[in-house]
Formats: C-alpha cells, structure tokens, sequence
DNA sequence: GTCTATACGGCGATAGAC
DNA sequence: GTCTATCGCCGTATAGAC
C-alpha cells in the first residue's frame, strides 16, 4: 500500500479513469477471479489496467500481496452483508428470506466469486485464518463462533415453541449458504449437465429466487 | 496413453508398488488435486511417484494430458455412482435418500475432489464438454439432458398424487447435489467460520448423513 | 509515478546414454 | 523403460532513465 496521492497534476492518460492504483486493483480482481491466483498473470492485469507491468509492483510489491488485496476485497464483498443480516434483530424466517435475496441477487452480479475464494480456500491454508480476522474486523465485528451462538440461541427459541423442528445453527447455516452459494460456484457444472447457457442460467437464478425461500422454510416445519 | 505393458521382467523398483505408469497416475491425482492444475508442478507428481520427471513425458506426453486423464478419473469417481441412482428404478424419496448416503460416504472419503472439479471446470471451458462426454459414455450411458427428462417425469407423477409439491427437476437435482457437495467444496471455509478442525469436520458429516435426508423431504412436502 | 530494458529463476519439455 | 543433463521459454521481479 502506497500513501494517499499527494498534490500533484493529475496523470490522467486518455484511455483511463481513476488513478492507476484504483485501475490495477479492478483489473486485477478481474484477472485473478477469471484464472485463480495460480493461473493469473501479471502482464494480463497489466495490459487489462492499461498500465506497465512494473507498475503492479511499483503499488504493491509483488503478485502474493496484489493476491492478498484481491482476496480481501472479494471475500469482503460476498460476506459482509450476510454477516450483518445474521447480526440484525429480525425474526427467524425473514432473516432466512434476506439472506436468499441478498445472495442470488449480489452473486448473479458477480456469479464467478463463490468459485474463485473457494479454490483460493482450498489451495492456500491461510487463507482461511485471512477471513475470519476480516469478518471479525467489519463494523462492530465479533468472531464467527459469537455469530454462531447467538443464531443457535434465536433457533433454541422457535424449536422451544414449536414453529420449527430440531436443528443445529451450524447445520443451518451450511444448508442455507450451500442452497445459494452452489449453483455459482458450479455454474460451467450446471449449464454443461442442464444444457443451459448463459441466459438460461439467468432464468434458473430467477425462478430460484421465487421458489428457494419456501423450499428452505419447508423444510424447517416440524 | 501407451500400449500395455509386453511380457518383460517386472522392473519393480525396491521402494515401487505398481507398475510406474499407475504410479504416476496415483501421484499426479494426489498433486493435482491438492495444488490445482495451474498450481501443479511436474516435478512434484515425479518426487510423489518416485520416479523421475522424464517419465511423466515418456507415459502422458504433456502435462495437459496428464491433467485431462487425473480429472476424468475424478469426475467419473464423483459422477459415476450417482447417475446410476437416478436412472434407477426405485421410488423418489428413496433415490434421495440413497443419493445422499452415497456422497457423504464417498466424499468422506476424497474430500477435496469437489473443490478441485469446480475449480477446474471454472477455468478451463473444455471441462465441461468432457464432463457431459464422460457421463454419456457410462455403461448404458445416456445424455444428461435424458437423464433429466426422466427424472422430470418421475416427480411429476409424485406431484400429480399430491405427495410433493411442484418443482422442476433442475431445482430438485440442483438443491439436492448442493446439500451434498458444497459442505466438501467449502471444507476449510466451514472450518474456519464454524471452528472445526479435521476431527470436527468429520462428526460434523456424520451429523449430517442422519439428519439431511429428512431435511430435504420435508422440504418437499406439500 | 510511469516507463523500458533486463536479470534471474522456475518449469515444461527434449536429447541421448544405459 | 528409466535415467541424467540440458535447452529454451515464460513469468516475476528489479534497475534505472525520464
């Protein structure tokens, strides 16, 4: 990370909005999430910036730390709403709606996220550690196993009155977040064994979001 | 791939089960899986098999090749069973139930084949066609495109007796495999985020091999 | 801050002995 | 069939001019 811009004529090259630092970030969040950090190439995010490699390094040193930033920042984009909305004071079954919506609609806008931060999840370890400081470091953040508890409390409370069935808040939360994750992070899966292509995939996400609530909520009935 | 092996004296290195082609393909599956195929270096499948880098070019060519026989493997190992369940004559409620016992148990078993297939299949546009080649290519194999009609009919006759509610079998078979498959493809996300470590993770599948099944029939109950 | 030029190492691939 | 040795490219990273 480099100090905010001092007062100084700004660059401002033809073809190019933003400053440079701004411009390499976007157009390394595309590149990384298009081939994996493994596969991605820094003269790619160079030439998509519209900037020199020796730039990206210039900014941010070499292609582990750029990775790191990317990394961040989509993991952040995917996670911080639901987190919040987990966090909110609201009722069971409109937290359960929120959450549906608010990730069919986020990811459709972004529908090869889930995919790249669960390669990244898979192939490097620390990653995982990276995720749960940020989470815990958003507004007002607490750790993940204080989120946890306190939504297994609110379930103890509708299973006590019987308006849903036995269940963990970790099984919970697994079947919710897999019901809207999965289908992004195996897009090229879906479209290739449903015969879909990318419309086709949009119309699926579309009578998902109409049907996936009440699927969900059924299945907690007792 | 080359021919088989002619008559001649077994080499059988001292420290070598099998011959080295099968080696090979035993330690370019563990490396691939583990690093990614971009991730994947040449001579660490070599280190892992005990044989040297030349090798691996003299039995598959090119690493390329090398990855296209590990991920048919994989995904034949993962797809194979289940889509002889679904063509099965059996009722609904008990193709979900064996569906899912299948893949808990088998995905226990190899449980970052998932994320690696997703991971492949999102950058590379090739997997998808051989994926659908592959499944078609099955003993009896029809297209998956068959396979979903035939599913579709049968849980219309379910629905029509008013022992289901309505859902396409798209959704029926995406909501199904994503309760499946995800908690595997997300292992070190719901790791971190549920504080688990490797012995946690697995009660935590045991948990779930006795409760999803009921979680997703209820879901379907009118 | 941004560029050009280049050093350096890693990796896939091949040649050729045994 | 299996090895050793080596080639040549490609990708990251740095040096240094402007």
């Amino acid at each position: 990370m480099v100090k905010k811009k001092a007062a100084s004529a700004p660059p401002q090259t033809a073809l190019a909005d933003g400053d440079a630092e701004q411009r390499i970030l976007d157009a390394a969040h595309k590149v990384f999430i298009r081939r994996g950090t493994a596969g991605a190439r820094m003269q790619e995010i160079a030439d998509e910036a519209g900037v020199n490699k020796a730039l990206l390094h210039y900014y941010f040193r070499n292609k582990s730390r750029l990775a790191d930033a990317i990394f961040q920042r989509v993991a952040g984009a995917v996670f911080g709403r639901i987190v919040l909305v987990v966090r909110e004071q609201s009722a069971l079954d409109d937290k359960v709606r929120s959450i549906i919506a608010i990730y069919l609609e986020q990811l459709s806008r972004s529908p090869y996220a889930p995919g790249y931060i669960l390669a990244e999840l898979n192939q490097d370890p620390e990653r995982g550690r990276q995720l749960v400081q940020m989470i815990s470091g958003l507004r007002d953040g607490v750790a993940p196993s204080v989120l946890i508890e306190a939504l297994q409390a609110q379930i103890d409370v509708s299973i006590r009155a019987g308006t849903i069935r036995r269940i963990s808040a970790q099984q919970f939360l697994t079947n919710l977040v897999s019901l809207c994750i999965f289908p992004f992070a195996a897009k090229p899966l879906l479209c290739a064994m449903l015969g879909m292509d990318d419309a086709g995939f949009v119309a699926f996400i579309e009578e998902r979001k109409r049907t996936l609530p009440e699927f969900f909520l059924n299945a907690l009935r007792p």
